[in-house]
DNA sequence: ACACGGATACTA
DNA sequence: AGTATCCGTGTC
């Protein structure tokens, strides 16, 4: 089950792969909604967005997941860790998964159908982007109120301005 | 605090 | 070719 994920939009948004590197965008154009997108980050982790097109063109990065089945083949990939850091967070989770380059342009919502359905009735809050250079501002983090698999707290609500 | 390590897209 | 950047994690 997704417990936290970011957006990034397509156009106007200085954080997104869009904005540098045209493969991003000609995969933007390539691929249907619903198309996963895998790069890897700082040469080790591998990162999951899924393509969004309609309303809003862009990405969705899953950065935390809560294990409800699975768990032993998670662990076993994840080398014995267990609760916050055995998925919270976006390079975990992939390891966790098994998520790899070959996903990248792979149908995600074939596999991922059933974890909609969990979302439709969650309290989420929105929060600030984490772990990026640019546009961090943006309230584009998304995560399931007071959920232990969340891989960074919610900000206090104190520093705003 | 710092090391780790590769894809992508620049410059030349 | 060389350089800069990158949505992170583990270990110190």
């Amino acid at each position: 089950m997704v417990v936290e994920c970011e957006a990034y939009a397509a156009v106007g948004d200085p954080a997104c792969h869009t904005l540098t590197r045209p493969s991003a965008r000609e995969f933007v154009r390539r691929h249907r909604a619903g198309t996963a997108y895998v790069y890897l980050n700082y040469g080790m982790h591998w990162m999951l967005n899924v393509l969004t097109k309609g309303e809003v063109e862009g990405f969705v990065l899953i950065r935390a997941i809560e294990p409800l089945r699975g768990l032993p083949a998670m662990q076993r990939r994840r080398g014995g860790k267990s609760g916050r850091t055995l998925t919270g967070g976006p390079g975990r989770l992939t390891e966790a998964l098994g998520v790899t380059g070959r996903h990248h342009g792979a149908d995600f919502c074939l596999s991922a159908r059933r974890c909609f359905l969990a979302g439709a009735a969650a309290d989420v809050v929105a929060d600030g982007r984490i772990g990026i250079s640019r546009a961090r501002e943006l309230p584009w983090r998304f995560t399931l109120r007071h959920n232990l698999h969340v891989s960074v707290p919610v900000k206090k609500e104190s520093r705003r301005r």
